[in-house]
DNA sequence: AGCTATTTATAACA
DNA sequence: TTGTTATAAATAGCT
């Protein structure tokens, strides 16, 4: 209906869109009015437009949470509550993948490992070895820079002792791993047959360095 | 748009207005799926009868839940109350919980920690020493066990020089360790310093025995 | 339900 | 954007 006929298929130059849609959203809205009072019907019209602005028409007689409560009487679908389900299961989601960590955090910490097999242990064993490497490396170059800086307090400087002789420890215990190039072959093949909750799961990036 | 103008008012003859209303309600059907179509928007179109009777037009890009949502951001009415909003925000908490185990168990493999400091290096590294001695203390349990029980395969008894290596190491630490009472008292004072998510947390203990 | 005279909506243009 | 107008589309009153 006008100058010329067009197919209804999406208008590809975006003023022309834009231009059509404001006319026959108001040509919708209008039918929409009339229906309401010629026939007393109920209508609820919600429309987006690309940019994303909302219009929207409820009849007088009614409003849009009455509609949406006759909605589902009559469909017999669950508007709110498959909102409310979505939201469950995202929670359920997100609580397993809590109780998973959970598990994992008290078995680094040698926590409820009576369930383990020995496969498993040999397993978080050497990710323990890996951590407190790691560590150690860190504290020492922290010691080191502090040295250099000469920003080591009085009561730190007690502590000293400890942590090189778990340095030396650390170097005797990697000493005598190197020589068992089986053991750490059998657990690279073990790791590849244990549950995804313990391997390293990549994650952002977004801690900065402040000695 | 017919024989004749029409007042837009209440059709008062009963029949009219049930024909009325059955062609307009195509009508406006006709025209919200056009709009769609040419200026791809997004309609939610609920209509119901004086006999009840529903009718819907929904665009295919969306669906009525979305739309509702969009329809909430949008005027900041909220249709689905507090219900949901305590789902939400539970799902904030257990995603933030989340985030902090995340961390902290990537902490205990040696991960992102040039970002903590000597103390909190200091709890780590404790910690991970606790866990490593637990699950060492399990597996000479388990190699006890099976030992007694003859259940040793010849593969797993190649690991075992390893294991007993270990745990002599870890008497030597321990040995060192207890005669450093006044490192282990500072650990437990800085233990009360650090945020939650580097304590313990409790936990339903729903595992198993399963040598 | 169809039919068609008319009214309405609107595509192209200004 | 807003308005105008020729034309397509919707539909009121009839069958």
């Amino acid at each position: 209906m006008g100058r010329g006929k067009i197919e209804i298929k999406r208008i590809e130059n975006s003023s022309n869109r834009q231009v059509t849609y404001s006319k026959r959203r108001n040509g919708i809205m209008k039918k929409a009015k009339e229906i309401t009072v010629l026939c007393d019907a109920k209508v609820s019209l919600i429309i987006f437009g690309t940019s994303g602005k909302m219009h929207e028409y409820i009849s007088p007689s009614t409003n849009l949470i009455d509609m949406l409560d006759a909605y589902q009487k009559a469909t017999g679908k669950k508007l709110w509550d498959a909102k409310h389900e979505n939201l469950s299961n995202e929670i359920d989601r997100v609580k397993k993948e809590n109780d998973s960590m959970q598990i994992e955090l008290r078995h680094l910490k040698g926590e409820d490992i009576t369930s383990l097999n020995h496969k498993e242990l040999m397993v978080l064993e050497d990710a323990l070895e890996n951590g407190i490497s790691s560590i150690r490396d860190r504290q020492s170059e922290i010691v080191k820079i502090a040295r250099k800086n000469g920003q080591i307090l009085e009561e730190e400087n007690k502590q000293l002792p400890y942590f090189w002789h778990q340095q030396e420890l650390a170097n005797m215990k990697n000493a005598v791993e190197e020589t068992e190039d089986v053991y750490h072959q059998r657990v690279r093949d073990y790791q590849s047959q244990m549950p995804f909750a313990f391997r390293v799961q990549p994650m952002q990036p977004n801690l900065h360095e402040r000695i």
